[in-house]
DNA sequence: ATCATTCCGGACCATTCAGTCTATAAAATG
DNA sequence: CATTTTATAGACTGAATGGTCCGGAATGAT
């Protein structure tokens, strides 16, 4: 019973994301808030409790839907080499979207704050250490079908390709070509030929 | 005439990367400033300016010098590959340095600040140009000199090479492991083998 | 000795901040 | 209708913000 909510939760944290991407998470007022999520003051704190509260609903929300898909594209493709590239081919066909690349710059809101909140630093941590092992193992099933030569170090390329990963969203914050965007997915996957 | 300024106003300058590095442009309040300078609050006004003003002046201090140094690596170095490979080297020995990593993570600030700052957006992307056209130079003479291979397209080669760069530094920010950095620049520098 | 400059601490300013509270209206359920 | 929940707008708070101004002391050059 009581009167049914409004708006849309998930929908409003993907605004949130993008506020928070946009202005920083220190750089972020009340204002910014509530202008860009459009509800009041009051149904903010209702429902998302504090300005911190609501970064971290949004980076949670944000870092394990991404996590999940790329670790989806890994596990679920044959082809070791096809995994990995349809990865770095679909983060770049995001952050080559005029729209749904403004969500993406939350995460470097959360690099930002790793020294000053623990929370983030360690889910953070966590997450990147869980991607980095589904990379690892990636490339271990690579060798053994054949597609990564035996000369390769598998634990020093799957720390590579999941940091480059991450430096694309950077490149994309200071760079829109879409060019750029490109040859930088290109030379990074030259990793894997050695 | 006149009593003489009792600090160093470039070792001051130092102190300000590393306090806007480790709090960002936003997240630095006047009172981070004040203890990490250790002058007086009037003396900051009279000698710098605004706070924003700092960071501008920080910042350019920062980045010119940094920029100096990686074209002379790469200008004066007879061989390419030594003169690239020196230019990744330096700026992981500087990140694993406990003390002189801090004040690098002032560039990050300064992305950060890119869409809300005219000023530090063009500075930014007049640095990023002129190392990138450097970086390119160097690779011509470096296939000229038959140290490079002519299958190479020189162009995205330059350009991943300089946004690597500084991905390193981002990379220092999370980890500090001095391995992962060290694996980083190895992988990064075996783009030039194609 | 005079004057200019710098130093420092603290007072002071208007503004903004995140967060709380109140009041009232609108739905949904019983 | 009564109850419960949500929505919105606006007033409000205490604290912190960046920046200015003042007063007095120290230092250096003429």
């Amino acid at each position: 019973m009581g009167r049914n909510k409004e708006f849309d939760t998930t929908l409003v944290l993907h605004k949130a994301m993008e506020v928070f991407g946009y202005y920083g998470y220190e750089g972020t007022s009340l204002q910014h808030l509530l202008d860009g999520l459009g509800i009041a003051r009051q149904s903010l704190y209702d429902t998302y409790g504090t300005k911190r509260d609501l970064f971290i609903s949004a980076l949670k929300h944000y870092v394990t839907a991404k996590s999940d898909s790329v670790i989806s594209y890994l596990e679920n493709s044959d082809s070791v080499r096809q995994g990995i590239t349809g990865v770095f081919h679909e983060g770049a066909f995001i952050l080559k979207d005029e729209n749904r690349r403004k969500e993406c710059f939350i995460i470097y809101s959360a690099f930002d704050r790793i020294p000053h909140d623990t929370e983030v630093a360690e889910f953070i941590t966590k997450d990147l250490k869980r991607l980095e092992e589904v990379f690892y193992e990636t490339l271990v099933r690579g060798q053994s079908q054949g597609e990564i030569s035996h000369r390769q170090e598998l634990r020093a390329l799957a720390c590579y390709l999941n940091y480059a990963r991450h430096s694309m969203t950077q490149l994309a914050k200071i760079t829109s070509d879409p060019k750029v965007l490109d040859d930088y997915v290109k030379i990074t996957l030259s990793s894997l030929d050695k």
